[in-house]
DNA sequence: TTATTTTGTGTACTATGAACACAAATGTAG
DNA sequence: CTACATTTGTGTTCATAGTACACAAAATAA
């Protein structure tokens, strides 16, 4: 009943980072081998034989873009037939957020060929890898709504209006500063520092953090974050 | 750079069924071969060379219980180098609920190989087919928060009832029926019909159905479910 | 005929969401 | 150095949605 079997194992990621003032992109890299070879792609590759799969996807990204990342989470397995169109590669999506100074590309070896492109903005990908894109955008989008990942794109340490620039941006639409500020804090897991930051012109504002501990408890009580009305 | 790959992709179904007044149910086979000879475990195998995944789960839950199933989405990819202790298996798995008319079993070849059990009260089960379960609860839990999948394990018509009791059942806790009531209702997608039902004593109660086309075109409004306050 | 079971319904109170504008602190341009 | 532009920071009112709560109606069972 069962054929023997010549499918393939792929990890590949779709990762997003922030630069303050509305840049979200996606890391991609141009692939160097048939197929597709010198297009545009999401960084990824096959799984080795004794490789946990989240093992399999940072190794790829460390290999070919050199950047750190501060969220993983599985997405989707990718698994039509023709996928591929010389064997059939199932492909397992990860969906990946870094930091601002996580951000940089490294300098050595193969850098140019790995590259930031704004999310508005992109080429025409390998494989099925704008589909996947589309899949890792929603689930961002949908996600903000209800998990604080957002921090997960911002400094450590943040003026609110960046937290608010994040979501406009994200979900492409205008919020209430005041409403959405009153929200947030209300959940109670965002703190002020004593910290004031000045960038260019306008009054300095205050630095917040992200309480990860005071999240996790609240999460236990069986906590709800919410805040789709933004 | 990349090892020549010896890795088999199988798919495994957690497939609910609902029976009235609180049974819900996991669909499991007892394995007749091994590892893991007559031990239960999910409905799955092995994905054939030209096989989409979604085919794949659907034919082996036909070949191995005859159920037929009325709403399938994909769930998580399980890889851990060692979850099957003989080859290098990753699984893709699915997540599955049924209608009570589609809910026999069976009867012909291995009829007595497949079974309904209870939620809480699962046997140990094959590979790491507890932990998918676990998973696939998790998300039937919060997705009957802020999607209709409820419908699915329901008849076409079921009385208001029915509704209620699923939603105590899987989640576990009380819930105010008036409130549930004009709830549901103010969703507008759920529709009283002129049939009326008796079962038992009480008073007859009049049955409903799930009017999908309204969902779908409150969806596109960017419509959301919400109803977790139960 | 009485008790038991299940369906069906409305109102008052509370909490949350939504809409809205102006002062404070800094840099910039004339 | 003064006026203007830019960005941060903050409260109140109104509307909507959630929550709590109890009893009558229609049937069967004893």
């Amino acid at each position: 009943m069962t054929l023997q079997q010549e499918i393939k194992v792929a990890v590949d990621a779709v990762v997003f980072g922030y630069e303050s003032k509305g840049n979200l992109s996606v890391l991609l890299i141009k692939r160097g081998v048939e197929p597709y070879k010198n297009t545009w792609a999401l960084p990824g590759g096959l799984v080795l034989e004794n490789e946990a799969l989240e093992t399999a996807v940072k190794r790829e990204l460390k290999e070919e873009t050199g950047v750190t990342i501060d969220y993983l989470e599985q997405l989707y397995t990718f698994g039509k037939p023709k996928r591929d169109p010389r064997n059939r590669v199932i492909s397992v999506s990860y969906f990946g957020l870094v930091r601002p100074n996580h951000f940089k590309i490294k300098a050595d070896t193969d850098a140019d060929e790995a590259q930031w492109f704004p999310v508005n903005d992109l080429p025409k990908l390998a494989f099925d890898h704008n589909t996947i894109f589309q899949t890792a955008e929603k689930r961002l989008k949908s996600k903000l709504l209800y998990q604080p990942i957002g921090f997960d794109l911002l400094s450590k340490e943040f003026p609110f209006s960046d937290l608010e620039h994040l979501y406009t941006t994200i979900l492409g639409q205008d919020i209430d500063r005041r409403n959405f500020r009153k929200k947030i804090m209300s959940f109670g897991f965002v703190e002020a520092t004593d910290k004031i930051q000045q960038v260019g012109s306008g009054r300095p504002a205050k630095l917040f953090k992200f309480n990860k501990q005071k999240y996790d408890a609240l999460l236990d009580d069986g906590f709800y974050f919410d805040i789709k009305f933004v």
